[in-house]
DNA sequence: CTTTTTGCAAATGATTTGCATTAAC
DNA sequence: GTTAATGCAAATCATTTGCAAAAAG
């Protein structure tokens, strides 16, 4: 069983990145807590964590190779996740923040194929799913 | 022809929120430039523009009362718009920050109709498309 | 007159920047 | 040994907050 799965330290690599410690740590807690922002992923890691602006450039530097997805909902920091590839939404909740996948079940990219506004160029859709998980509805305050 | 479409002081009475200039210049301002931030407003209103803390407090008010859509692209400033009532979506230049209006063809809320998240009662489904204007595209730099 | 708004100043939160030090390769 | 990354401190940007002064009803 040497057929292991590309390590991070080989995907940061290939992507042109040293494998630091910082990212290597960031990428693991990343596949532990999707969604994280900048700042509980440093608190995640305890005392060998990044400085949080490490911890900013990593991220940075991980988006713009490709290897973690970013999204923003509004009114919430920065939020990241590992999984880039496929087509997938959030579920944000307006109460907690809390952030769950939403796979898209009509196709690949369905709102992509609405009308194309004109006079763009688009490259990609972003859907945001805003509601109350029922963890928020249940708990008063 | 007295039969006016209400004015702005009476929505904002209707509202249950006073008519002062500040909200009256806002809503104006925001009736010519939609997709507007806070900063932008207060510009484009020069002299008689609030301070913009008060603008701020403004569009939260018209917000929270229903008067202003309010919505936040990554890496941008919140903008706000006087189209509330349709099911309209945005497209947002990635590079010059321009959003123009897209309306939704495949029904009134199309991607409401994907699957539900599972623990989640959603309220709304926020769509944005990313991509490159002309202008941009035509443009270097 | 009474209550809601505004102005102004200062605080906040997330993120970025500059530069010397350190770790990868 | 080089060059790319990190730590740390300070800066920035959008927004919020607190409180006294002004305006709306």
């Amino acid at each position: 069983m040497s057929t292991a799965l590309t390590s991070d330290a080989d995907l940061l690599r290939a992507s042109g990145l040293r494998a630091t410690s910082g990212r290597l740590a960031i990428l693991s807690a990343l596949a532990k807590a999707p969604h994280a922002d900048a700042e509980s992923l440093r608190r995640r890691l305890g005392a060998d964590a990044p400085s949080l602006q490490a911890v900013h450039n990593i991220l940075a530097d991980l988006h713009a190779a490709g290897l973690v997805r970013r999204f923003e909902p509004a009114r919430s920091a920065a939020r990241y996740e590992r999984r880039v590839d496929d087509n997938h939404h959030h579920a944000v909740c307006s109460a907690c923040g809390k952030v769950v996948d939403v796979d898209c079940a009509v196709g690949a990219a369905p709102c992509l194929h609405g009308p194309t506004p004109p006079g763009f160029a688009v490259a990609a859709a972003e859907v945001i799913f805003w509601g109350v998980c029922d963890d928020c509805a249940a708990a008063p305050r």
